[in-house]
Order: C-alpha cells, then structure tokens, then sequence
DNA sequence: AGCACGCCGACT
DNA sequence: GTCGGCGTGCTC
C-alpha cells in the first residue's frame, strides 16, 4: 500500500512511502509514522492514502514505523490545517508541525491521573461575583446567541466598558450547550487579570497555553485540552489550533493588536484563522476591541461582520479631559535643555503626586537613548551585523542592537578620532525615569517595559506594586497601553504622540491612533475623571485629534478613504516578497528578475493586480544578511494564491540561492 | 529544514 | 599532504 505523508520541512510537496498491509490497518489519516528522508530518518503526517504514486514506484521507500496510531489531528483539523497550507503558501508538514508540536503527540511514558491544576488555574478566587450587565451588554449577549446569525461578531466597546463579562456570559451558555470555548488573547503572560477571573468563574474547566510555560506545564494543559478535561482554552496565538472538540465560540480579545500575528516560518495571523477555523466548524466567533483594526472595521461597516457596540464604560465612569502640548515650542519645555518634557505635564505630575494619586506616562522607546554620537567627529556607533544605530543603555551601561541582540560595552572614546566628548540622541524610558526621578526626588517611580519585565513574575510584582500603590509613577512603553487593569490612575501623559506618525508604513497612522487611544483609556477612576497630556510636535495632527476625542467615526472615516485611493487593505490583498542574501549584489539582482516575471505575467493575466518595488528593505541589513522586499497588492485572495503558486515555479526555475520568504496579509513591513 | 557532497585555504 | 570552511542540491 501506499501512503502519502507530509514532512515538516521547507518542500512544497508531501511524499509516498510504501506499507505493508497488516501495518497500514491500525494507520489513518493524521498517524504519525517515522520515515527514511534522504539520509536520514524523520516523521512525518499522514494525509492521504494514494491508488498509485505520482513517482515510478522503484522510487518509494518503505515506512519504518508507526509513531502513533491514534490519529492526532481529526478530518475537520485537517480541512482547517490545508486550508492554512494553502492561504500562507507554506508546506503542509510545517503547517501540522506548528500547529501540534511534537512534545504533544510523542508517547510519554505515564499519562498523569489526577489531573494538575496550572498556576493560573490554582490561584482562583473562590469568591464568585456576579455582575449585573448593562443594557449594552445584554443585548451584545443576546444577538451573539443567536443561532441563526453565522457572520463574525466585532465587539467594539471603549476601554472599560466590560467586553470581558459579555465574553465569560456567551461561554457559560456555550458550556450549558456542551459546546468549549477559545479565547486568544495577545501574550497571555502579560494578562493573569483574564485569566483569573475565567478561571473563578469557570473553575477546573480551563487550559492556559502560553510561552511562559514550562515543557512540562504546556503538556499537562495539552492533556487537559485532549481528555476533555477542559471547556475552555485561554491562549495565545498557537491557541487557535488547540484540539477542542465541539467548539462553540472563538472570542479574539484585543483583535488589533500585531501581535496576533506570527513573524517567522509560518507567518499566519490568529486572528484571522479564528474566523476561518470559525467558519468551518460552523461556530461564533467575536472579535472584542475599543480600537479595531482598520480591516476589521471596514468588515463592520460593510456588513460582514455584525458590529456590536458597547459605548458605555461600566459604572458610567467618565472619559478623560485630554489636553495637548505643543513641544516645539521652545517656552512649554520644562528646561532648556529638557526639551521632551512640558512644563505642563510637570505641574500636573507634581499636583497628581500632591493628592497621592499615580500618574503613567507612555513612551514607545527602550532604553536610554536612541544612539549614542562623537561630539568631534560626529562618528555613530552602529551595529555590525545589522543597518541599525545601537540603543544606548545607562543601568547597566551597554550598546544594544534591537534587530539581533548583539550588545557591547559602552566605549569611553570615539572609535575613529579618539575624542572623549561623547554624547546621546533620543530619549528613552530609563531617561525619562531619571530625568523624573531627580525633578521628583520623593516621587516612587517604577519602569514597565522589556527591560525591567522579562517574565510573568516581573510582571505581577510590578503589577501589584501598583495595585498596592507603591509607587506613583509608572512610565513604560506598549505594554502599559494592552489591558492590564489600573485602577488609580489619575493623570497619562504621552510624550511624543507622534513619533510613530512618521514610520514609513501603511498603518502608521492606525497603530498611532489605537496606541494613544488605548494609553488615554487607563486614564480616570471610579469616582474622578482622568486627566491625559498629549505632548506632539504636531498637536494638531487630525489622527491625535480623533484618539483624543474618542472620535473614532472621523479617524475611520479618513483612514478608510486613505486606503482606499492607494489601494491598500482592506480594499486590496497584499503580499510581501523579501528576498535574503549575505551579498548585497546578488539579492538586489534576484529580486529585480523575480519582479520583472512576476510583472509581465500581470501585466498578461491580472492586470488589475500591481506590484511595488522591489526596494532595498528600510532596515535593509539584519543579521548579517542584505534584504530587498516588493510588495504585490491583488484585489482578490484567488489571484494571490494563483500567483504564488506560479512564484514557486519560478523559484525553482532560478535556482537560486537567495532566499525569499512569502509574508501574505503583511503587518510589518520594515 | 537537514544533510551530504564537493571544491579551495591553513595546519601537524 | 589532510581538516574543515560553507556554497549547492536533493529528499518519496
């Protein structure tokens, strides 16, 4: 007999292996067997059982052994798994792998009996409250059961306006029905509020899968998710291929955020094959945000997607008063030579800390500087395998490259004139915390940012600092703007609103408007409104204005009309090609051959499509290695894949060693 | 992705 | 003379 097997390597194609009959009984679709691969032994999936081989049969090997009977994927898991081969253009071994990685199907030698609680599982709250949902909230439930409504839902609420209750109501109605639940959530290790507050309501009945786990605690929830044990999974982005069975609902929390999106190997977006996965299995799936994505949005608007709203915040807690600073003028800065900072945004961080309420201030840049410079010659320091200047660190005193980690000493004089009058360009989080720390001399203040939180530890102690107000000022980068619940925050201030403005990417303007949304949001409390200083070079800026006024229609509005005039998404697909080489010649000459192809077959067949580029990448070095990219925008998914699968060819046909890489649906394009 | 095969530089 | 560098090509 013969059976086809899918091998997780970097190879289009799946491959033929011989079988005896007797063998090939206990096997079925989704067994794992272990196979000879070129000169050496490997695994692989089974996927089909062919009537006859597409290559001369002197050619096919035998199976050596059957790994595991049982199948590990089912006929549904397949479709969805395919399906995602197909859309991404990536091989089908690597696929399966991605999804059920080998820790889960590798025989263990004893299954746990009892069944192990997580950490997370454990610290539940035996004290159960149960909340009275709003008018808004009720009906969000309501229409979201409806059983004969099969589109998407967004549920697009403010911050604070309890998108989790609705969520936690729709999954005890899914579970009353004996259906489960996935919740993806953007790392999960920065969310232990969610995961609690599931875990009390729904207790025993949940899997966390996360990338804080270790090997062993990722298998004990896998267990958990495979025997039925759990309802529900809470996880990240892999968690949109647990193997639930009967799934009722996907709820995507915080469906904006990038990080949904996996940037190496496979690089699928979990929010997106939530709807797909959703759509197969003929289950709900919501999508939960106070700032959609644009894509999203326009899928709301247009009636893909049924738009829920949920414009109240609970407990009718006021927005915030927003105010802005302009800080190129020069008589708002704090000092003439602190020219980031507001002499405004110091009053109000010196009256805030005067009533002992806290205060949070966003910045989107680590460390201390943005690079460090010869005051003689003028010399930068910059990385060596990498086109990046080198973040310079104060505490302790290194230079970091961001792209690929490589860090180094502080230097004590310049590398090319010997000078010794060295200084820094750029403000980052550990200057603003000095800097603050020497105005404020009594003021507690605490970072949150990759430097200072490498775990889930760090982040809870910081988290309960804060809780137990411990500390005054927080000042932090993203990650104090994802959902973590501040109950004392009086005054935000964000520093340089426009910064990311400038990026030179399609959604600057996007991420700009949901950041500063997002910061503005933790802003106020129960009993008083919050205060938010918008400090920007251009205060005026019609994407400040619309985050600052919650005037999220306009921002929408004009965005939308932005995309659609230069054909970005939503309105057109778009795929990125990079190409990688350690000769910077020879990537920039393949890249110009696969575009001229890749042109005059659109030009022939898709005229409608179109392709930018190629181009030197904006961080045109990383790793050693010289990187060019095109963009091809395509108004229909059918064209893309058509397309790609003719790239391939060519691919092969080029023979060429430059490596290109396949980014459908892009998110970043630097 | 691995892994082997193959053709050029510095070592006992 | 060999060890090993990584460029190239293939895997049912």
């Amino acid at each position: 007999m013969i059976v086809d097997v899918a091998i997780p390597v970097r190879v289009a194609n799946s491959f033929h292996y011989l079988i005896d009959e007797s063998s090939a009984r206990d096997l079925s679709m989704g067994s794992v067997v272990s196979v000879p691969f070129g000169s050496r032994t490997t695994y692989g999936f089974v996927v089909g059982f062919p009537e006859k081989a597409e290559v001369e049969s002197s050619k096919l090997k035998n199976v050596l052994d059957v790994l595991v009977a049982n199948p590990v994927f089912d006929e549904q898991m397949f479709k969805f798994l395919k399906w995602v081969s197909d859309y991404y253009c990536h091989p089908l071994g690597e696929v399966i792998a991605t999804a059920i990685p080998k820790a889960f199907w590798t025989p263990r030698k004893k299954i746990a009996k009892e069944i192990k609680r997580s950490p997370e599982a454990r610290a539940q709250n035996p004290l159960q409250i149960e909340y009275e949902l709003n008018p808004f909230q009720k009906s969000a439930v309501e229409s979201i059961l409806e059983l004969s409504e099969t589109r998407p839902y967004l549920l697009h609420g403010v911050t604070g306006s309890g998108k989790t209750e609705v969520y936690l109501n729709v999954l005890e109605s899914m579970i009353q029905k004996d259906k489960t639940g996935i919740i993806l959530v953007p790392e999960i290790a920065l969310t232990p509020q969610l995961t609690q507050r599931f875990s009390s309501r729904f207790p025993n009945q949940i899997a966390v899968l996360h990338s804080d786990l270790t090997p062993k605690e990722r298998i004990q929830q896998w267990d958990l998710i495979t025997s039925g044990t759990a309802k529900i999974v809470i996880g990240a982005r892999s968690a949109v291929f647990a193997p639930l069975k009967n799934i009722g609902v996907i709820v995507v929390d915080e469906e904006h955020e990038t990080s949904f999106k996996q940037e190496d190997s496979l690089r699928y977006n979990a929010r997106d094959l939530a709807v797909v996965r959703a759509k197969l299995l003929g289950a709900k799936v919501i999508l939960g945000s106070a700032t959609p994505s644009v894509e999203t949005y326009q899928n709301a608007i247009s009636a893909r997607y049924v738009h829920l709203k949920l414009p109240e915040r609970v407990n009718k807690r006021a927005m915030p008063k927003t105010q802005f600073v302009d800080i190129k003028d020069k008589h708002q800065w704090y000092s003439q030579d602190i020219s980031w900072l507001s002499r405004t945004l110091v009053d109000s961080l010196s009256k805030t800390l005067q009533q002992g309420q806290q205060a949070m201030l966003y910045l989107n840049r680590l460390g201390f500087a943005h690079f460090l410079f010869c005051s003689d010659c003028g010399h930068t320091w910059r990385c060596r395998n990498c086109d990046v200047s080198l973040t310079y660190y104060q505490n302790p005193p290194i230079l970091k490259c961001h792209y690929c980690g490589e860090q180094k000493k502080v230097p004590h004089s310049c590398e090319v004139c010997q000078g010794i009058r060295l200084d820094t360009m750029g403000l980052g989080t550990e200057q603003v915390e000095k800097t603050l720390q020497s105005i404020f001399p009594k003021a507690r203040i605490c970072r949150m940012d990759r430097g200072v939180i490498k775990n889930k530890k760090d982040l809870e102690r910081i988290l309960n600092r804060i809780h137990e107000r411990e500390v005054d000022f927080i000042i932090g980068t993203q990650m104090i703007a994802k959902g973590h619940d501040f109950p004392g925050i009086a005054l935000v201030g964000v520093l340089l609103a426009d910064a990311s403005l400038n990026l030179p990417d399609f959604r600057a303007n996007e991420r700009t408007f949901q950041v500063v949304t997002q910061v503005s949001g933790r802003a106020g409390r129960a009993d008083t409104p919050g205060e938010v200083i918008i400090q920007a070079l251009n205060p005026g800026h019609p994407v400040l204005l619309a985050a600052s006024h919650q005037d999220q229609e306009e921002f929408y509005r004009t965005e939308l009309a932005t995309r659609k005039l230069f054909q970005f998404p939503p309105f057109h697909r778009a795929v990125m090609l990079r190409f990688q080489h350690t000769n910077p010649q020879r990537v920039e000459t393949f890249a110009n051959q696969v575009v001229r192809i890749i042109q005059s077959e659109l030009n022939r067949r898709f005229p409608k499509c179109q392709i930018l580029g190629p181009t030197e990448a904006p961080i045109s070095k990383v790793k050693k290695m010289y990187r060019w990219q095109c963009l091809v925008k395509t108004e229909s998914v059918k064209e893309i894949q058509t397309l790609l699968k003719m790239l391939f060819d060519w691919e092969k046909l080029q023979k060429s060693n430059v490596k290109m890489a396949v980014d459908v649906d892009p998110i970043n394009l630097l």
